[in-house]
DNA sequence: CAATCTGTGTAATCATCGCTTACATTCACA
DNA sequence: TGTGAATGTAAGCGATGATTACACAGATTG
């Protein structure tokens, strides 16, 4: 980031009020054919480069190829923009999820709640930069945005749902569910986060393992906290 | 942050080249007496009241009641200053974890790790902030600093240790160790980053109740990976 | 004791950033 | 056809991190 202007203005205008321009020099009408739009994807592709900081607006409108006030037309702040970029984020990673629960066998509540696990990790290792901005408070507000919040609580009933149908079949034991469902997400969330973060490596989990791994753990806390009575999970 | 310069020049100084100020004033010596350790304690003052965000190079100096230049006779770059925030932080973590564990019955190493992992859920919900800078590759670089890398280590090697010999012990049946190490990690800093990230009272953990639920969350992980049965349960 | 070297602070300046305001242009609709 | 709303540009404000030239003070040394 940080690039240094760039823009010495090409002669594309001698700047002050200009009869029509008459668009011969074709490319570049007045009106941008969907800016808020074309913004958004910018800023998806900063954070999938650099990460959430990596975002700025300046920078958005750049590769826009608008001017920097141009941006503020569609979003009110940076904040806004980011917001927008965590409905994306957090849109493609329900739909995705939802996506990997309906190839899950229906009559295992405990082998969904597997899929999910594994699902979520799937997503989070593959996009890191995106899953944080839809996990940590910091990039954007969960309470401000609806979409983002609803998308969210889907998410979140689904796996309750899904633990509370095993608890009543007896795949749980007489274990405290609502101890099993937050430590399941926490989880699921902390080696999301290791990854992240960068932590895996100094755990000794290199980066052709960290699927593996990520299932490997999902299947030990399935492991203990399943009914031992029955083995009903996997195999 | 962000607030409005506030500073008019205050008579301080009539600008140019003046005959030594003979210091009547009193009050302010041309040297600080120990500029980099105050521009420190600020700095983590000012990651405690806005996290590591709030921190900039221009408010610790102002808060030193130095120029905006002096800082960097200390620090060549703000991250080099969010680096010595870090080690500072990581610092105190450490001393509390091992003050905690020193208290531990020598004899149980899995009561040992509970209260490792206590004792780290403990200092991270008291010190969400500083708990993030030292856990998030994003705001300083762990690998450039010896004292975080090697404060770290140790406190891993610890868990590790404690875990090992838990095992030895049988108290962990015929689990593989590594992966029981890194959803125990992935546990505790899941649960920490989900109080640092704002997700505890979605999932209904009031304030209040934090502290019971991390140390009840360590005992269903510590239940879980127990001995009791082997986690296939052939029963 | 005086001269000078080195460390540390100040002042001024630069480029970038988010954001605002005034103005220009274009589109859509009456 | 004309006019207002939408949406772009230009310019500028105050903030930031960073650099440079200079001022001062403490320590070293002749």
């Amino acid at each position: 980031m940080r690039r240094p202007a760039k823009s010495p203005p090409t002669g594309r205008r001698p700047a002050k009020p200009r009869p029509a321009a008459t668009r011969a020099q074709a490319a570049r009408p007045y009106h941008h054919g969907d800016l808020r739009r074309v913004l958004i994807d910018a800023a998806m592709q900063l954070v999938g480069e650099g990460g959430p900081e990596a975002v700025s607006v300046r920078e958005a409108a750049r590769r826009a190829g608008v001017s920097p006030g141009a941006p503020f037309r569609h979003f009110p702040s940076r904040d806004a923009l980011m917001n927008a970029v965590a409905e994306e984020a957090q849109r493609r990673f329900r739909a995705e999820i939802e996506a990997a629960l309906a190839e899950a066998p229906p009559g295992d509540p405990l082998g969904r709640f597997r899929h999910l696990g594994i699902a979520y990790l799937r997503w989070a290792m593959k996009n890191p930069t995106h899953f944080e901005i839809i996990s940590s408070r910091r990039f954007f507000d969960h309470d401000r945005s609806a979409a983002v919040s609803g998308d969210n609580a889907e998410l979140i009933g689904l796996t309750e749902r899904t633990l509370a149908e095993a608890f009543s079949a007896g795949q749980l034991g007489t274990r405290d569910l609502r101890q099993v469902q937050i430590a399941g997400r926490a989880l699921v969330y902390g080696f999301a986060r290791m990854h992240i973060d960068g932590h895996l490596p100094r755990w000794g989990v290199g980066d052709a393992e960290v699927e593996q791994m990520a299932a490997d753990i999902v299947d030990l806390f399935i492991a203990g906290i399943a009914s031992h009575a029955a083995p009903a999970a996997k195999v």
